[in-house]
DNA sequence: TGAAACCGCAACCTAACGGTTGCATTTTGG
DNA sequence: CCAAAATGCAACCGTTAGGTTGCGGTTTCA
């Protein structure tokens, strides 16, 4: 096969939403957002108990979680409370939408295309 | 805050999908699922076209997809066609849909509790 | 008021990631 | 039958990711 034209041209879903996944891409993140998509805004330490690893490490985590957007904190006194920000995963599940939607198209068209 | 109930016990998904999550959570990768999801298998010379990077790189980026399960490859004589598998989105929207109804549950609780 | 709780910063370490280059292998088509 | 296409395999490389340890800074509250 000789290069033809760029499949990348067809991908109109612009991929931006990967940082997104891959701050979910992560057991110990995708967890917390669990956690804290049930509502309550939690402190470091709080997220950190019943883990096997450090404060420290949590705290990474709730970072890249910061960048991407999915969680938010709000400082309160000598704690740092931690909370959920539903945007991006609403964008995430747009994103996972299409390509299923995209999927589903191309399986109707073959299909119809059988059944003629 | 001294160590108390383990926030882990709340989270009621397992985050079984994280592998998921991390296979889509590279732009490279995202962009190849969605070409794939356009329904036509394709080789990896037809994918690499139209790309910056090597060959070998976006055989590297099949196979990660492929031990997502997002992924299969089917031989055809000299090439090797990849197409989409749609099954394991289908369970990343599913982790996401449960982390978002939670979370709008945990608002509508909240609401309710403000009106009363 | 002072010890304990909660947290930030920084250094450090290992393993994995994303990518390349080089070369051998299989298959096709004229 | 043989050259070119399509791919596989393996070594190698720089950077980031995930994690720890150590220590210093603030609030709180008894």
């Amino acid at each position: 096969m000789q290069p033809s034209a760029s499949p990348g041209a067809v991908a109109m879903d612009r991929q931006g939403s990967a940082p997104i996944f891959a701050a979910l891409g992560d057991p110990t993140r995708l967890r917390l957002v669990t956690v804290l998509g049930a509502g309550r805004a939690m402190s470091i330490t709080e997220l950190t108990s019943g883990t096997e690893i450090t404060r420290q490490a949590v705290t990474k985590h709730l970072q890249v979680l910061a960048a991407a957007g999915l969680v938010r904190d709000v400082k309160a006194g000598r704690e740092r409370l931690w909370e959920f920000e539903p945007a991006p995963l609403q964008e995430a599940r747009h994103s996972l939408d299409l390509i299923a939607q995209q999927w589903d198209h191309a399986l109707n068209k073959l299909k119809i295309a059988v059944e003629s």
